[in-house]
RNA sequence: CGGGGCGUAGCGCAGCCUGGUAGCGCACCAGCUUUGGGAGCUGGCUGUCGGAGGUUCAAAUCCUCUCGCCCCGACCA
């Protein structure tokens, strides 16, 4: 492929819109264009580099034993209605009307429209199990976009869903699909991980996200290093930490804390550490008052508390419900004397000694607490998210916390659609059962700007060969004798007979601007044909991670670069 | 949704406070020279100063409204 015939408008200049590496570089490669708050138009490399990870994501689930369809973008709302999601899900669901006035939404997911397929389609246990996926775009009206294609309003999914005839068939499915998974994001040249996740509202009894490490990751993830233990710091459980007991025999003061309301005045005020302190969060649980006590250090974790009450819907309660609560301005929350609320508290709280509470007053905290013998009747449970250093579940190391990027995961759904949906087969003895289901997504985009989020320098992008937009690129230099441009485009010719993917620089541009170029756009290999080496019957090879140059005969180049490429595509 | 910031040439920005001919660098076009890591010289093109309204003899600049974009927050009391 010619590159004078292709659009790839490189950028010298950072663009000031973009904040992490990907998209900067994205941007600056001429991968992607902006049209409108997360939303992009996908440029000739860009597009390429898709079409790469889908084709990687095609096989990989061919294999398994899914099929591919194709839904809709649109989808009508009757289907929405029937699981209830059409009011459930808010303002991400972009909605419109037709124009008959019929409400439409633009797909943010399938589960509707392919078990609505199904329930039409599927009559018998013979016809189970199956697996059906489409790679589409998709539409959430995210509250912030950001970060170019990470976290996109439109965007392309591969999404599947499995229908078995039972939980154990279902687990199966699950277990192929996480396998292939590991299959997909394996060859696409990523670090990554699968950790246990939440299920969250879509329920379901198993849920794995897959987790590509950077630091750039909007999601915590707890890992052990010494057993295989990986957890979204939201679903990781904790086990409570063995506390020597202390000598808590104080009574419990109440002390002037003027102006003091957040965690740092307080414990720079009273010369304590945070995990001294015990916050009182009051949150409203599907409209009834709650109060949460965690240490200070710690952060609540909404979805455990969700599912210990077993509430819809929680939210923290405004500072004018606070006030009505306590007594105090927002603040001086604190559990003792609090009525007519739930007294929910964090494992960790019982053990801290000498604790720091609000007073349920204005200007005034209580020290010298014992929660277990000044807040006899508050509930513990776990309901923070993990630490650095909490002890793993399963073998008690401490944990450490990295950033992830979420690129895939896996939902166990069991029928919690298809009842709603009544999809149901007959099974052999004609007892009519529901479908148990399973879904399954992957970020094509996001996968993409992952892997640039790990690698790249400073120059520019270093695409894994597998994904890359093309394998190599040939870098014809200044051609006064005429034989440097036929030598290249023989040498093209002869690496595209051998399967390889070949760029041609044939522009009239200087040396230096191809390659910072090509640095740039991080085609794996570069070949650099120069008239000085042509003389000397020499092409250099150059790998872009490693900036290792070798030469070789013009005879045997195509020859070799194809033996460095072809294992890394087969693998 | 709350707070902050920014919209001036394709990109990066200055000019705005203190109203008076719309600028700089890169890119782009032409010519000459140059050619192994973002060339030099000469000449050229490019703007409804995000939009609407207002104040004024005069508005990129001041005022009002509006649209778009970016960042932070939207659990840590």
């Amino acid at each position: 492929m010619r590159q004078s015939r292709l659009l790839i408008p490189t950028l010298r200049d950072e663009p000031g819109e973009a904040e992490i590496v990907s998209h900067k570089l994205m941007l600056r490669a001429g991968l992607i264009r902006k049209v409108a708050a997360g939303v992009y138009t996908y440029l000739p490399l860009g597009l390429r580099v898709i079409r790469k990870v889908e084709r990687i994501i095609r096989e990989e689930l061919n294999k398994a034993g899914a099929q591919e369809v194709l839904m809709p973008i649109a989808s009508p709302a009757e289907l929405w209605q029937e699981t209830g999601r059409w009011d459930f899900y808010g303002k991400e669901l972009f909605r419109l009307k037709d124009r008959h006035e019929r409400d439409f939404c633009l797909g943010p997911t399938h589960e509707e429209v392919i078990t609505d397929l199904v329930r039409r389609e599927v009559r018998s246990y013979r016809q189970l199990p199956a697996n059906f996926y489409q790679i589409q775009t998709k539409f959430r009206d995210e509250i912030r976009p950001r970060f170019g294609l990470m976290r996109g309003r439109e965007f392309i999914m591969k999404d599947a869903y499995s229908f078995d005839a039972d939980e154990a068939g279902a687990a199966e499915s699950y277990r192929k699909m996480y396998e292939a998974y590991r299959a997909i994001f394996t060859r696409c040249g990523l670090n990554f991980r699968p950790v246990e996740a939440d299920a969250g509202l879509i329920g379901g009894s198993s849920s794995h996200e897959f987790m590509v490490l950077a630091e750039t990751g909007e999601e915590g993830i707890a890992v052990c290093d010494a057993c295989d233990y990986a957890a979204n710091v939201e679903r990781a459980e904790i086990q409570p930490i063995a506390q020597a007991a202390g000598d808590n025999i104080a009574e419990k003061r109440l002390v002037p804390t003027p102006g003091k309301k957040t965690v740092e005045d307080v414990t720079a005020f009273l010369n304590v550490p945070a995990s001294q302190l015990v916050k009182t969060l009051l949150y409203l649980a599907d409209g009834k008052p709650v109060a949460i006590l965690v240490r200070g250090d710690h952060v609540v974790n909404e979805i455990k508390v969700k599912k210990l009450l077993g509430a819809v819907d929680l939210a923290m309660a405004d500072p004018a419900a606070v006030e009505t609560l306590t007594g105090a301005p927002v603040g001086f929350a604190g559990p003792i004397g609090l009525s007519g609320v739930t007294l929910l508290a964090d494992l960790s709280v019982k053990d801290v000694t000498h604790a720091v509470v609000g007073g349920n007053a204005a200007d005034r905290h209580w020290v010298d607490v014992s929660p277990a013998r000044d807040v006899p009747l508050a509930r513990y449970a776990d309901l923070r998210n993990a630490m650095a250093g909490d002890p793993c579940p399963r073998c008690a190391t401490p944990l450490r916390i990295v950033r992830g990027i979420e690129v895939g995961h896996v939902f166990m759904l069991g029928t919690k659609y298809s009842e709603k949906m009544k999809a149901t087969y007959l099974d052999q003895q004609g007892q009519e059962k529901f479908i148990v289901m399973g879904c399954y997504g992957i970020g094509v985009g996001r996968t993409a700007a992952s892997s640039i989020e790990q690698n790249h320098d400073a120059k520019g992008i270093i695409w894994p060969a597998p994904i890359a937009p093309f394998h190599v690129h040939l870098l014809p230099l200044m051609d006064k004798s005429g034989k440097v441009m036929p030598a290249t485009l023989a040498l093209e010719a002869e690496l595209e007979k051998k399967g390889l993917d070949v760029l041609v620089d044939d522009r009239d541009e200087r040396p230096g601007v191809k390659f910072n170029d090509a640095d740039l756009i991080g085609i794996p290999y570069q070949i650099v044909i120069g008239e000085k080496g042509l003389t000397q019957s020499q092409i250099e090879l150059k790998e872009r991670r490693t900036g290792t140059v070798t030469k070789f005969a013009p005879a045997d180049i195509a020859l070799r670069v194809a033996e460095l490429v072809q294992p890394i595509l087969q693998a």
